[in-house]
DNA sequence: ATGGTGGGTCACCCA
């Protein structure tokens, strides 16, 4: 099964981009954020045309929105609400070979680093607590969990510790907090242990940059984590970088796990 | 320290 995430920054407006991904990568199941559709648009048709008809999906007009779309058939879904909020920020599906797919769009968390003074920030903070209480009293088995989590970890998910200490994404609360996530919540970062810890991956470059290729400034804010019964069946992870140079590219590229 | 770009919807929100 070769799973992928990806935030694609409005499906509607990336459907063709969408549909090249899947057959170019040959993906089985693929998670989407930022669909940025209500259901009612969803691109259910075309996807299922093309080969992909088991599909779930939970929408909201101009916000968030996270999709699980799959080749073979999904046997159960389930959503679950975090932080008090009815926000399109989750959803899980089984597929039929009975292994379970988190699939995440964790608040971005707003410019200023203090939840005082900026409540998204809190906001953040708050989802990644209940993830890790959730996970530490669930402990996942046959499960994968994979999402834009806004959260790079690790020095080598930046292009510089240094310079984003204090930028979200990459505060010590915020790396301290989804490293608990990871070790408490019964997880393996699959993505990471297959790369090893010593080279760069980023999934996400700004549209701000003037050449976001030349600069390379990027982070590693999109994840897949799988239980660790799952660890020892990783076959192959990739992240898809050519993406980001597509006409009209979303800034986030996707990332997939073949097991 | 600042402003830089992009998407959705319709004057701003969000990333």
């Amino acid at each position: 099964m070769k799973i992928a995430t990806w935030n694609i920054n409005s499906v509607r407006l990336r459907l063709d981009l969408l549909l090249g991904f899947l057959k170019e990568a040959d993906i089985d199941v693929l998670c989407l954020q930022e669909t940025k559709t209500q259901d009612m648009y969803f691109p259910a048709g075309e996807l299922a045309a093309a080969g992909w008809p088991h599909q779930v999906f939970r929408g909201e007009k101009s916000y968030n929105g996270v999709a699980i779309i799959a080749r073979r058939p999904l046997v159960k879904t389930n959503h679950m609400e975090w932080t008090g909020k009815s926000d399109c920020r989750h959803i899980w599906a089984m597929t039929e070979d009975g292994i379970g797919v988190h699939n995440f769009y964790v608040p971005a968390g707003g410019d200023i680093p203090d939840v005082v003074e900026n409540p998204k920030f809190a906001h953040k903070l708050q989802f990644i607590d209940e993830m890790t209480s959730h996970f530490q009293a669930y402990k996942p088995q046959s499960e994968i969990l994979v999402g834009d989590l806004n959260i790079a970890p690790l020095a080598n998910d930046v292009w510089s510790t240094k310079q984003l200490l204090k930028i979200i994404s990459h505060t010590p609360v915020e790396t301290d907090g989804l490293k608990r996530l990871i070790a408490d919540g019964g997880w393996h970062d699959a993505v990471r242990a297959y790369f090893g810890d010593g080279q760069k991956i980023y999934s996400w470059w700004s549209y701000r940059a003037r050449d976001w290729a030349a600069s390379d400034r990027g982070r590693r804010l999109d994840h897949i984590w799988v239980s660790h019964d799952l660890a020892d069946r990783v076959v192959q992870a990739e992240i898809h970088r050519d993406l980001r140079s597509a006409d009209k590219p979303s800034d986030h590229v996707p990332i997939s796990l073949t097991l």
